[in-house]
Parts: structure tokens; C-alpha cells; sequence
DNA sequence: ATAACATATGAACATTCAAACAGATGAGGA
DNA sequence: TCCTCATCTGTTTGAATGTTCATATGTTAT
């Protein structure tokens, strides 16, 4: 169940301690994975680039990624949970948008690592 | 299946074919995707950040967390497989460290982000 | 009010995934 | 060689996740 230590010498026990003291609560880690788990789809992570270029209600979702309209909101509602994107009402349309510029940066940062490494 | 537009205004048509335009391509998407995937996972949320300030062997990993050897060596499998980590064997253990900048920048971008909206 | 449309939601189904256990590999010491 | 220790790898099981279908909500126009 829970961890043994290797055969301990100091240089390890120092580093586990120092590490430890470090770690964020367990709220925080749970929101971080929250957070990047939003991205990790295949679906979500076109939508959040599609928003990055422009507004888009769900109808014009649907359309660029050739997914039924169910779908398209279902994931929507996630992205919302997340604090991903956020949404205006005008008529019958809702426009959805990347909520802030550090989903934006987020996304950038994910592109430039995998062009970099083929 | 597939999406149908909604009442069509020229801008709507516009908005989706330049968004369309600039979409990137379905293998880069399933790489994005993938990558933060690898982040979205309380786990290994906990073993990237340990890892962000010290380069640490299984069995430090495994006591830091509070987590069976063979859990994190599972989650290390995956970690490897997503270029998130390298690792170096030193006699019997190995220790495992970040890829490279990237992978601390987007840690650190994203607890940004966690931490701006309460 | 009724009809047509845009979006959201609920339930069912299929797939993916993490944790746990057992066994395998490989390095070092007696 | 034999044994131990650190790590890795299969396999199974239960939970989480994505998609689809059917339906519900809410808006606009007739």
C-alpha cells in the first residue's frame, strides 16, 4: 500500500523531506488536474484552439469540428466547470470564448512543446 | 452526426471558415491532446511537481507520495511515453527528472492560473 | 399560441484508465 | 551462485469518460 524506503542514505532523505515540505496541499494538485485533464481531449482541445483564433457560438462549433451539437455542449459544460471558457447569451445563439489570456498562454506553451520535439 | 449550421449570417460564415482555415492538423491536435492528458491526472500532478524541485529515484517518489512503488513506476511508464520525463540509472536506482523547461513552464502557468481564480 | 430553431440535459452504451496484486528483470553483495 | 533490493511489466477489476439518442428548455417569429 503505502511506499518503503530504498536503502536510505542521507543525500535521499534530505531530498525526500525537502521535497515534501514543498508539495502543494491536496486541493491545490486536485485543480491542477483538473485543469490540464480539460485539455486532455481531443475534442476539447480543438474547441479551446478554435476559441483561441475566434467567438464562436455552438452551431459554428459543430460546424468547423464536424460534431454533432449534443457533443459539441457536452463538452462545453466541462470547459465551463473548468473555468475555461465563458459565454454570452444573444437570442437564441451562445457565443463561447476563452475566459482569460492564461488559457490562451497555456495552450501556446502545449503547441510549442510538441513542435519542438517532433 | 454531423453538425448543421445554425441560421446563417455572413458572419457566422465568415467566423467558420477562418477559424477552419487555421485549425491545425488532426496529428498535432492528438499530440496536444495527449500532452496534457499526461498532466491531467492527480498522480501525476503530484510526481511532476516533486520532480519540478528535485530530481528524485522510484523509491523517494513512492515515500514523498505516500504511494506503492509499482503505482508510480506504472505512472512514471506514462510520463516517459509523453517526453515529460528522463531518467538516469545510478547502480540499482533510477532517477527521474523534468524533460526540459517546457514541462516546468506549463506546471507553473498552470498553478498560475489556479491560483488567480480562487 | 404554435412552429421553428439553438442549446442544454439525461440516460445508455462503449471505451479508457488508474490502482492493486503478482510475477519478472536486472544490478550488487555475500 | 544465491540472495536481496529497486524497478518494471502483465493482468484484472472498478471507476471515470466520451459519444449518441431522445427529450427538455428557452428564444424568436408568424
Amino acid at each position: 500500500m503505502t511506499g518503503m524506503a530504498c536503502s536510505v542514505t542521507s543525500e535521499h532523505n534530505h531530498n525526500v523531506k525537502m521535497v515534501q515540505e514543498r508539495m502543494l496541499s491536496e486541493r491545490e494538485f486536485l485543480f491542477l488536474a483538473e485543469l490540464f485533464k480539460a485539455f486532455g481531449d481531443y475534442t476539447r482541445a480543438r474547441i479551446l484552439f478554435a476559441l483561441s483564433i475566434h467567438e464562436l457560438c455552438v452551431c459554428a462549433l459543430a460546424e468547423v469540428l464536424d460534431m454533432s451539437q449534443s457533443a459539441i455542449s457536452h463538452q462545453l459544460r466541462l470547459l465551463r466547470a473548468a473555468k475555461l471558457v465563458r459565454y454570452r447569451k444573444e437570442g437564441k445563439n451562445v457565443f463561447y470564448a476563452l475566459d482569460d489570456d492564461h488559457v490562451r498562454n497555456l495552450i501556446g506553451q502545449g503547441i510549442d512543446h510538441i513542435r519542438e520535439q517532433g
